[in-house]
DNA sequence: TCAGTTTTTGACGGTTCGTCAAAGGAAGGT
DNA sequence: ACCTTCCTTTGACGAACCGTCAAAAACTGA
């Protein structure tokens, strides 16, 4: 029956329209400034309609986040197809996360947002898989770089540290670097005026410190970063 | 007059009952499983005389985190007193964070719990103003030891990173380990087993990547952390 | 013992959450 | 045109929690 499939289109595109306002409330407001009747007022559906779609706020901001990963996800994604040797490719893949983060902080605070215990307690065990998956792609493109610098000679690392680990103490000073720049008063002073500038320092500094070829003082950086802008990111303005 | 004195004392000592009960309390149930009422039951006082004490419950967890970054600058002192070179006695901070993040697990929570705006909106400016500087004596201890090393020669900073920048540089490769190690299941996934380890390691090859000597591969660092642990650290047990 | 002062109490109004019985409306049959 | 059935939407409601404040209790010194 035709009726039944317009209706299930309908009711994803409610679920967008919910997404949509709740985004732009979370935004003005903040978490904690918005109850689940001015959603729905704003929405101009009933509570009732809302909570059909999501069972409390909770997971509105774990789908809102979920969302956030797979532009990520995405960003990622154009940036592995940069031409170039595999450490450049990996730091395609840092300038896209700096996109993502200078472009769309908000996104990038619900991330953050996860945290909390209460977040974790009340969303649906379906949808934190969901979310786990799409974070899963997104680290699975940072191993198959690391992977490839490491194949192709590039890199060597020690016995006890896997492609893994790696990947891991970039995504940790990334992300740390970000999140303290964004949440701490004293981080945002430290790190000074361009935290961009500051994470791609030191993660060259990681990266010089594993030995990962060519080294910092090797390779023109400043120019394959210029290429990444023109390339990949051809639509960004700085 | 002795009895205000008295007086003055006892309110004292109710804060901390206050937050030695609340610190459980949040321990066992997650901030958002604990209620004033709750906490004011579990001190066999009631609600009013509890916010009497602290306007909000939001102030409850700042004070205990404001406790926990004492704690983290008294072991911060002890590990900046380590008899040895500049990358020695950074890597004895390291350790102190380490021993921090291991033991009181739930305090490092405290310190992350300060993220949502709720927080910073509800906290008072003196308490936050309270907690900063708490904050900032942590790091001064680390930036000092940075410029000690450079003072020393051991390490020679480019000319567009400052030593706030190294030490933020690794308080976000430290921060962000143990926050995403404790935080997201595919991150400590990727951690492996012993964070601790995955954090000296990276913290090591981000040393290198500045140059700061001695060079990982050219000290025995194993060593070193054995007499920082048996010296700084003699009474933990790990 | 008592008046004055300080501290403690818990009942209360206000807000938000999440539910659910009832109202509303579409599709199909007579 | 009207009715029945089924699905969707609604908003009033109970429960939980917050933070306040007038009244009660406790304490003080005379």
């Amino acid at each position: 029956m035709a009726v039944s499939e317009r209706k299930r289109r309908e009711l994803e595109q409610r679920e967008g329209l919910i997404l949509d306002v709740a985004r732009r409330l979370f935004i003005e407001r903040g978490f904690h400034g918005v109850t689940m009747d001015r959603i729905a007022e704003a929405c101009e559906y009933s509570k009732g309609t809302i909570y059909g779609h999501f069972p409390n706020k909770e997971e509105i901001v774990f789908a809102l986040a979920t969302r956030a990963v797979h532009r990520t996800h995405s960003l990622f994604e154009r940036a592995a197809r940069f031409q170039g040797g595999s450490r450049e490719r990996m730091m395609a893949i840092g300038e896209a996360y700096a996109q993502f983060v200078r472009r769309e902080p908000e996104d990038f605070r619900f991330w953050q947002m996860l945290r909390p215990d209460a977040m974790r307690d009340k969303v649906s065990p379906d949808r934190q898989q969901l979310f786990l998956g799409s974070e899963q792609s997104c680290v699975a493109i940072v191993s198959g770089i690391v992977r490839d610098g490491i194949s192709h000679g590039d890199l060597a690392l020690p016995d006890d540290v896997t492609a893994d680990d790696f990947a891991f103490g970039l995504w940790s000073l990334t992300f740390g670097a970000y999140f303290l720049d964004d949440s701490n008063e004293l981080a945002k002073s430290l790190a000074g005026r361009d935290v961009f500038r500051a994470v791609r320092r030191h993660a060259h500094a990681l990266m010089d410190g594993y030995g990962w070829k060519p080294l910092f003082a090797n390779w023109d950086f400043e120019d394959t970063l210029q290429r990444i802008r023109d390339e990949v990111f051809p639509d960004a303005r700085l």
